[in-house]
RNA sequence: GCCCGAAUAGCUCAGCUGGUUAGAGCACUUGACUGUUAAUCAGGGGGUCGCUGGUUCGAGUCCAGCUUCGGGCGCCA
């Protein structure tokens, strides 16, 4: 913004009129005028349209980004390895000391440094490479303060370290990929869902309802902590709050999407959700991102399929994208990386009755930490052996107890399970929790009661079954437990940027 | 919330049953060398061994408490 030409700063009317002004400029050139000057003299490239190989040899191009390595000859020619994050490789700048600010500034780059590079792309007379580039300029934009304590180094680190610098870390190969990774994934859920007719629905994040009960929810309040208004009786008066009774961050925007199901058919919401349960382990985030899909006039065998079919179609998308990022997790995170997804593609999801998976692992011999009995919810140890021992693939777990299972789930005409279902993967067990919902008005109510919950405080929720209800169904998905499975990742605090979990939210 | 483990240089780690001045690689710095590939070779600087207390002639090492990090479990997505 600072090379904006003086006519632009002259003229201190609105946005609209001064893009008119110089829209025949923008037109010319193919550019904007208020862009550095580097990009306007020549065509400023990603490393990833560079290293692509469609831009013919010897083509004047800029790269800008951030450097690496750097590697000199005392001959008078240095190698420096820049990467911008468009692609998992860096590109190689041949800089030789006929360059004005060689001596004083090229062999001062360290890890780091941020530079835009100008030249000529050419093949690599190096063995590393197929292309490189020859650069006439290299303009320093910023410097590493203290190139010894920058955290960043051309090494390994340890992913607890990298937490801590977790500001920082994007810069690693590590976390390119898995940036890369988690935003390939994000694009093809929009994708699959929007190809298949489903429309995105923003369900609020601010919620005033206590939505199915589960787990603890953070409070949002704008009341003064040191100064509380208080109700006669003495207890806080939340009347007096921002909006007027108690609020909170929401923890599953499923009772809302419902709503828009039972008008546009398919929909699902996928945003933020926070959940404020002390949970201590590597599955677990206070923030995490969920996808909530909800199909009209589908029940649970429908929504199996649905979970199937979105997996696999994600699945195959970041194979097919992100294959550099995939190759480099199968070489350094975890073997399987690739394979896994691969086997994951091609095998059809196995269906097992919970009535079944309790009798599996009755007879299974092994002896478990939590005995099973039928009525019992289905612990770690149990869902690890049903996948990882006993199927050997992803297994759908369906028609659990009814009194393990939400309100709003459909209660079977057993009378003793509901249509519930949960998709358990090895080596995460589970990444999808999904029912279909119980669409009759007065069964609904009895669970509300026989789960402590009052029906009054949900009538919004229970319109949807007095006004033209309809059976439908549908599944939450965590958005980062995907993330993880996908990049074979061992902890989901490295499958989100800046990971919130109990007493931490730095950065 | 419960159980277990760990904490040594900017980073990754070694340091045995307690014993002089705490080591290596990377990074940084100086030099040599080379179309180099996390270059290589030689030299240099860099440490309150997480904190507090205890045992001992003597503690990085043993003990206790605390802090932080990690692993497992519960709650779940």
């Amino acid at each position: 913004m600072q090379d904006r030409p003086a006519t632009m700063r002259e003229r201190p009317d609105s946005a609209a009129i001064r893009y008119h002004a110089w829209f025949p400029a923008i037109r010319a050139t193919g550019r904007y005028p208020w862009v550095l000057q580097s990009e306007q003299c020549m065509s400023v490239v990603s490393v990833k349209q560079a290293l692509s190989g469609t831009l013919p040899s010897g083509s004047p191009v800029s790269v800008r980004g951030w450097v690496r390595t750097r590697r000199d000859s005392k001959a008078g020619l240095s190698f420096i390895n820049l990467s911008d994050g468009s692609c998992f490789d860096p590109i190689q700048i041949v800089a030789t000391d006929s360059l004005a600010n060689y001596s004083d500034e090229v062999q001062r780059l360290s890890a780091g440094c941020s530079l835009i590079a100008t030249g000529q792309l050419v093949a690599s007379q190096g063995k590393g490479q197929g292309l490189e580039l020859q650069a006439d300029t290299i303009e320093v934009v910023g410097w590493v303060e203290d190139p010894e304590t920058y955290p960043i180094q051309p090494k390994a680190h340890s992913l607890e370290f990298l937490r801590e610098v977790a500001h920082l870390r994007p810069r690693t190969n590590l976390f390119g990929a898995i940036t890369r990774v988690r935003h390939t994934i994000a694009s093809a859920i929009h994708r699959y869902f929007d190809q298949n007719g489903y429309c995105w629905v923003n369900t609020p994040i601010i919620t005033t309802s206590d939505a199915e009960g589960a787990g603890q929810m953070f409070r949002v309040s704008t009341l003064d902590l040191m100064n509380l208004p208080r109700t006669d009786k003495g207890s806080i008066d939340t009347r007096k709050d921002f909006f007027g009774k108690d609020a909170f961050l929401t923890v599953s925007g499923q009772l809302n999407v419902e709503g828009y199901c039972l008008a546009l058919s398919k929909v699902y919401t996928f945003g933020p959700t926070f959940r404020a349960e002390n949970s201590n382990t590597a599955r677990h985030l206070a923030e995490f991102w969920m996808i909530e899909p909800e199909i009209a006039f589908a029940d649970l065998d429908e929504n199996a399929r649905v979970t199937e079919d979105l997996l696999k179609f994600v699945f195959k998308t970041v194979l097919d994208e992100r294959a550099d990022d995939m190759a480099f997790f199968a070489e350094r995170v975890e073997k399987t990386a690739i394979t896994r997804l691969e086997g994951f593609i091609a095998a059809p999801f196995e269906r097992i009755d919970y009535t079944d998976a309790v009798a599996i692992l009755k007879k299974s011999g092994k002896k478990f930490e939590f005995p099973v009995e039928w009525g019992i919810d289905l612990q770690t140890e149990h869902e690890r052996y049903l996948v990882e021992e006993h199927v050997g693939r992803p297994v759908v777990v369906v028609n659990y107890p009814e009194k393990i299972k939400a309100f709003y789930m459909r209660l079977n005409d057993d009378g003793r399970t509901v249509a519930a279902m949960d998709v358990l993967a090895p080596g995460i067990g589970e990444i999808i929790g999904g029912a279909q919902r119980e669409e009759r008005l007065d069964i609904l109510d009895r669970r509300m009661l026989q789960f402590g919950l009052d029906p009054a405080h949900y009538n919004w929720y229970r319109d949807f079954r007095r006004y033209g209800t309809v059976p439908h169904a549908g599944f939450g998905l965590g958005f980062e437990r995907l993330v993880v499975y996908v990049c074979g990742l061992a902890n989901i605090r490295d499958a989100i940027p800046y990971p919130r979990v109990p007493g931490h939210a730095e950065f």
